[in-house]
DNA sequence: GATTTTATGTCAGTCATGTTGACTTATTTC
DNA sequence: GAAATAAGTCAACATGACTGACATAAAATC
């Protein structure tokens, strides 16, 4: 154990630092994701709802096959909480118009008003965050986010300045 | 809607940068989760097993109570895992001495192994964003993370010079 | 010393969310 | 016309969370 116990020199990886990393990341996505479940629970819906009506939201029109890209599971996992979705009208389908086998989905105006009140906690948190934090501080964020994110998405992460 | 499209200034928390930093939340989590939930299922456990195999590889001779209240689930859903990695003998209980209704879990020499080929994984994915994102972008990931975790918690985080 | 609280564990039932495998239908592509 | 693709369905199952009720041992308090 080379334990130098020096200043902060982040370029020498100690095993600390990485758990410290681990950990962040654990108790970053545990308190994030506990006011929207809540929330979601008095309604009857889970948090792989809130998954879909986000992402619906984000990209008003997905297909099927690029939310099961997005979300990492099955179609019959994604059935189970889409067709909730539907049967309760937050989400609207509609065919493709150049690929008539699709259903493009949206959200409806009631699955609008569900997203925002969903995300909203989670929006105040990460303004919180970023405020207190100032912009540098955002900018190492969003570098070492993208750094554990999978290259293959990364470019859904375009740089500040061609936003 | 406010839009001036104008240059990065974070300090006016655009609707976009918000979205943003929940996505990052979401793309990082799901991939740091995807090679230890892998490597679980080849052995018959999950994810809730390495979280339990890790805080008390993280923090030995923890109590039931204290990881609890890390985990922030319930004792009947940390009981089944529990009983798992003590009837597999990856953790050992003794009792506490001062108080011995305390059972102190720590990791058997099987469980360090277990913990390590686990986080393994993930620690070579934070190390490798970090050094890709250099030391001022790791504080200032640090710097966010602590802001998204709950108040009560940023305590676990020590700053950098008292390390 | 008796009572209450705390730490832990257990039994039973339920729910949400993921999985695999098999199969169907409509449409597009080759 | 045949094969591939997009979407959906049915069935069975595993995991990990939950609630509620109850039990035991030990510590803390009155």
């Amino acid at each position: 154990m080379t334990d130098i116990k020096s200043g902060p020199n982040p370029l020498f990886l100690r095993e600390e630092d990485l758990r410290q990393g681990i950990e962040l990341l654990f108790y970053a996505y545990r308190d994030f994701t506990a006011e929207p479940d809540a929330m979601l629970a008095k309604i009857g819906l889970g948090r792989a709802h809130h998954r879909v009506v986000y992402f619906v939201g984000r990209y008003p029109g997905i297909t099927v096959t690029e939310l099961l890209g997005i979300l990492q599971i099955t179609k019959q996992s994604l059935s189970r909480v889409l067709s909730d979705l539907v049967d309760q009208e937050y989400i609207a389908q509609r065919p493709g118009t150049k690929d008539r086998r699709q259903r493009l989905l949206t959200l409806t105006d009631k699955g609008v008003d569900l997203e925002r009140s969903l995300s909203d906690a989670q929006r105040a948190r990460i303004a919180s965050a970023y405020r207190a934090a100032g912009a540098a501080a955002v900018e190492g964020f969003r570098t070492v986010m993208l750094g554990i994110i999978d290259a293959e998405d990364r470019a859904k992460f375009p740089p500040p300045g061609k936003r």
